[in-house]
DNA sequence: ATGACCTAACTTTTAGGA
């Protein structure tokens, strides 16, 4: 089962380039980020003619999450909003039970964390509460015992390696010592890391600024991740990331990172 | 040269992103 990760950067925007990755990669999950658009104006039918089934949690201009499957795979027991605080409205959390004939079925959240900059903003006690949400819920679901997939726009850098130039992204929401402490309080709950597990290179990157040339220049940052349950991390085949998107005419500041499951 | 962007919105300027 090959699952994929990618912040779209507004699907309206997006669409187009969502379809040609979808034809030519055929995944069979996709979790997407940053729709910005609400759901009435979630561009169904062009993905649903790509043979996808779709579920979204959408937001007026910000956030916005969804899930696609291919079929004949298909998506139950969907939660739309991560537990632990009614009052948040913010549409960063989905997840379903993907399952199919023949499949040993995945439990897969597409996940978009907050930015948390600046960091002497409620903004960044936001992003770290978020995360311990998440964490908390994470673990709940680890009780089951099920092949498990997080994947999503974590907004954290885990390592120095994972940056271009970390010197820049010291006093940033997604590199400070607290954000990396509440990422690895998260794998220690159990998770394994997909793209760590299979490579351990330094400059594997995943978002590239639209600003001050940090494409060409490669410039970038690997904050785009999935995490694996034991039982996910056993049938772990492989990771790439889809680097040449980044390349096209009008891309998003993300590319997909893709893994494959036995 | 440390310059340089993109998106949505009750749009002509701002907020948010990372």
């Amino acid at each position: 089962m090959r699952i994929a990760t990618w912040n779209v950067n507004s699907i309206k925007q997006r669409v187009g380039h969502l379809t040609a990755f979808l034809d030519d990669a055929k995944p069979d999950v996709v979790c997407l980020q940053e729709l910005k658009c609400q759901d009435e104006a979630f561009p169904r039918a062009e993905i649903e003619a790509a043979g996808y089934a779709v579920e979204t949690l959408g937001q007026k201009a910000y956030n916005g999450v969804a899930l696609l499957v291919r079929a004949p795979l298909t998506l139950s027991e969907i939660r739309r909003g991560l537990p632990g605080d009614d009052t948040d409205e913010q549409a960063r959390y989905i997840e379903a039970l993907v399952s199919g004939e023949d499949v040993t079925p995945v439990r897969v959240a597409a996940i978009y964390l907050p930015n948390g900059n600046p960091v002497d903003s409620p903004k960044y006690p936001y992003k770290l509460a978020f995360l311990e949400r998440l964490r908390l819920h994470a673990r709940a679901l680890m009780a089951a015992e099920e092949a498990i997939v997080l994947a999503g726009d974590y907004n954290v850098i885990p390592e120095p390696e994972d940056a271009a130039d970390p010197a820049a992204w010291t006093r940033d929401a997604l590199f400070l010592p607290q954000t990396r402490a509440a990422f690895r309080a998260l794998l220690a709950e159990g998770f394994t890391e997909a793209l760590r597990a299979c490579d351990p290179r330094a400059g594997i990157y995943t978002f590239w600024d639209y600003q001050a040339g940090c494409w060409n220049r490669n410039a970038g940052i690997r904050i785009d991740h999935l995490l694996l349950s034991p039982q996910a991390a056993d049938r772990l085949v492989s990771v790439s990331v889809q680097k040449h998107l980044r390349g096209l005419e009008k891309p998003s500041d993300h590319v997909p990172v893709t893994a494959e499951l036995a």
